[in-house]
DNA sequence: CCTAAAAACTAATGACTATTAGTTTTGTAT
DNA sequence: ATACAAAACTAATAGTCATTAGTTTTTAGG
C-alpha cells in the first residue's frame, strides 16, 4: 500500500482520499498564509466543499497541523535510525543525510516549510512530541559530524555552528525547489553536497 | 542622535521611547508566537500598559510589523549599496556581506527572524515594498557572486543554488545566536566565513 | 431498488481580539 | 499652581472564525 503524508492512498480511484486532500490543501495554505492566517473555509474551498464538512474527516484544525508535522518529523527520525545504525564511515552517513533532506523536500515541500516555524502553534502535548523528535534528530546529526571529525574527514570548527549551518541550508531547500523545479534530484544532490562539503571557493589554500 | 529600529532613542531618560518599547516587545512576541498568534494585549502587557493604550503610539497592529520589516529591509538595502559601490574585488564584497548579516543579526535577532516568514502578513502595499527590497537585495547578492566567479575566485556551481545556500545559512543565524550568546562577533565571522567559503571537508581533493 | 452509513450542507453559537469612544490621570511648561 | 497635551484606563463595538447542531444528499452493499 502506498502512503503519502502518513495516510494510505486511495488506490482504487487513483485519487487521494478526502483526508489526504485535506492534508495536502492544509499544507499548501499553511505554508502560504501561516497556520493562524489560514481559515478552515479556505482549506475546504480548495477541495470543493464547505468549511464545516471538514469535520466529517478531521477532529480539529490543529489536528491537520499536527498530523503534517508529526508524520514528517517521524519520518526524519526513522530514516535517521536507519542511517545511524549502518556501518559506513561518518562522512558517508553525512552524505546520506543530505540526500535524505533533498528526497523529503522534493516529495513534500509544503510540509517541510511548516517544520521551520508553524510548530509553535501545536498544542502542548503535540508540541512537546515534535520538539523531542527534532532535538533528538539534531543530536544524532551532530554526533555524526563529531564522528566524522574524529575520523579525520571534517574540519574542526565549533561543532554546534557546523551542525547549525548545514541544517539551515538543508531545511530551507523547500524554498529553492519551489522556484527551480527544473533541477532533477541527482543534480541537486551533487550540487548541494559539493557546496556543503567543499564550500564556494575555487582554490583552497591548504 | 542614536537610532534603533529606525526610531530615535530617548537619550535623556537613558531608556527607550514608548514606541521603541512597543517595537521591541512586538518583535519578541511576533518571533515567539507569530504575528497572528500575538495579541495587542500581550504586547501591551510586556511593557506594562493596557492594550488600547497602544493606540496612543501606533496606528495599527500591522504598523508594528511593517515598521520592523521595512526598517530592517531598508538597512540591508542601504548597506548593500555601500558594498556594491566599493572598489574591492567581489570576494571581499562577499566577505563584507557575511559580516553584515552577522552584525545585523546580533543587533536584532527577533526582527531578523520575522524577515523570513512574517512578511506574508503585511498589507498589500507594504508587502510589495518589502518584497521589492528583498528581491533587489538577492539580485545584488547574486551579481556579486557572478563577479567573483568571473574573477576566478568562486567555483562554477549553478548560481541560483549557490546564492540560495549562502543566504539560507546567513538568514537563519538568528536562531543560532539566540542559543549561543557566548560567541563574540569576530569569532562568529571567522567561523561562518570559513564554513561558507571552504566547506566542512578537511582535505579537499583538488 | 432499498437502506444505512458516510459525507455534505445551512444555520447557529461563542470565543477571541483589533479597534473606537469616552473619560481620567500624568507630566510639563509657563 | 494651572492649564494643556500626552498617555493611560475602562467599556463598548464589530468582525472573524473554529466548532456544534440539525438536516439533507450521496454512495455502496445486499
Amino acid at each position: 500500500m502506498a502512503y503519502t503524508l502518513g495516510i494510505p492512498m486511495d488506490i482504487d480511484k487513483g485519487l487521494y482520499s478526502r483526508k489526504q486532500q485535506i492534508l495536502i490543501a492544509g499544507a499548501k495554505l499553511f505554508h502560504k498564509n501561516g497556520f493562524k492566517g489560514t481559515t478552515l473555509q479556505s482549506i475546504a474551498q480548495e477541495i470543493g466543499i464547505e468549511g464545516p464538512s471538514l469535520y466529517n474527516h478531521i477532529k480539529s484544525k490543529n489536528e491537520i497541523l499536527s498530523t503534517l508535522l508529526l508524520t514528517n518529523a517521524q519520518e526524519f527520525s526513522d530514516r535517521m535510525q536507519e542511517i545511524k545504525s549502518s556501518s559506513e564511515k561518518a562522512l558517508q552517513k553525512l552524505e546520506r543525510l543530505i540526500s535524505l533532506h533533498i528526497e523529503l523536500t522534493l516529495k513534500n515541500p509544503d510540509a517541510m516549510a511548516l517544520m521551520l516555524n508553524e510548530w509553535v502553534h501545536l498544542e502542548k502535548a503535540d508540541r512537546a512530541k515534535y520538539v523531542k523528535l527534532r532535538d533528538e534528530y539534531d543530536n544524532d546529526f551532530q554526533a555524526i559530524l563529531v564522528s566524522s571529525i574524529n575520523e579525520g574527514d571534517l574540519v574542526e570548527t565549533e561543532i554546534n555552528l557546523m551542525r547549525f549551518m548545514i541544517l539551515s541550508s538543508l531545511r530551507s531547500l523547500y524554498a529553492w525547489t519551489a522556484k527551480y523545479h527544473s533541477f532533477n534530484r541527482i543534480e541537486l544532490e551533487v550540487s548541494v553536497k559539493s557546496l556543503i562539503l567543499n564550500g564556494v571557493l575555487k582554490n583552497k589554500n591548504i
